[in-house]
DNA sequence: TGATGCATGTAATCCGTTACATGATTCA
DNA sequence: TGAATCATGTAACGGATTACATGCATCA
């Protein structure tokens, strides 16, 4: 899937501008399962409005700079859901964190207790994202679906984690005491 | 990280050839985490291999091609060594099946079901990668970290799924009855 | 005889990130 | 005064994937 297909999803929930998009994928609901920079967002909304896929208009703030609202079209949604209708693609899961933890051997017992402590704090970051949107939001049953999920998922790793992290600290003070 | 530490990473748990490291990646139990593709393996083995932070050695065999083992060097492990220890970057997880599922609306629930059993299938398969490489392997205690990991998060997956699809299955019943 | 597994490699292409560029406003 | 938030955009660069190329052995 590419920043084209993501911006017309998050389009046929809500109207919104280029910036409120990328803070949708970074601190949004969706920030534990999509991802989008400036870089690629911007020009897709330009390349969607110039197909007819979505519209634009210029919106005046007052103690902001102006914005463009972006809203989805009847082609657009047909495009949409053209293109979820495909089987997606497997999930991709990358973790340098996991990579870290497989090589512990080269690592000391501080330096995993930190990784685990960030990796900790991440997942919770994520699951705040999930919390703070609400049991009501943009998409309806979608999104409390997701929602669900996500909190399942992360929610599992933290679990481990702690677990992992008391015995970690167990072990350093018992080193300690020696 | 990039696909040169990732190899070396590999090859500090066991000796391998390129083919086998894709293996790994592929179906075993780094599987649901890391990710390359030959088109970058066999590069930056070469790569590794020039700048001796590994060996290289041809093995014969019968009935198959010959190739190449590929082993780390202590310079290997250094660098493997330093490349760890930076704080990693936080973990990236993308779902074009969350994509689908927060965009339900523009499903029908036959599409939705397939979905779901599709993802069911793919997080049994990683959980069966985990479970086919047994208590012990390669990597002794990181090994088993991951696998803990890998597990507890796979599971939650699947459990979370489980109770959605009966759920729309249910759904489905009722709406034909009418 | 055709598919699948084992095995290595290269080159084009693509998609996206990073960094850069700009600028107003608000809060500390 | 400096940092952060809001806001849009471009261009270079990079890293990896995809597709291609090759070839032997085994199994159905």
């Amino acid at each position: 899937m590419n920043v084209r297909t993501l911006c017309l999803g998050i389009l046929s929930l809500q109207e919104a501008s280029g910036y409120e998009i990328k803070k949708d994928v970074e601190d949004g609901l969706f920030s534990h399962f999509l991802d989008a920079s400036y870089g690629s967002i911007y020009p897709a909304l330009t390349q969607l409005a110039a197909e007819g896929l979505v519209t634009v208009r210029a919106e005046e703030q007052t103690g902001k700079p102006d914005k463009k609202v972006y809203a989805i079209t009847p082609a657009g949604k047909n495009a949409l859901a053209k293109a979820i209708s495909v089987t997606p693609a497997k999930d991709k899961y990358k973790s340098e964190f996991l990579f870290q933890m497989l090589l512990q051997d080269f690592l000391s017992p501080v330096v995993m207790l930190v990784a685990i402590q960030k990796q900790l704090d991440d997942l919770n970051e994520d699951l705040g994202h999930i919390a703070n949107c609400g049991p009501v939001s943009g998409g309806g049953s979608g999104a409390q679906f997701v929602a669900e999920y996500g909190h399942a998922v992360l929610t599992a790793g933290v679990k481990c984690l702690e677990y992992k992290k008391a015995e970690l600290l167990q072990q350093l003070a018992v080193q300690a005491a020696e």
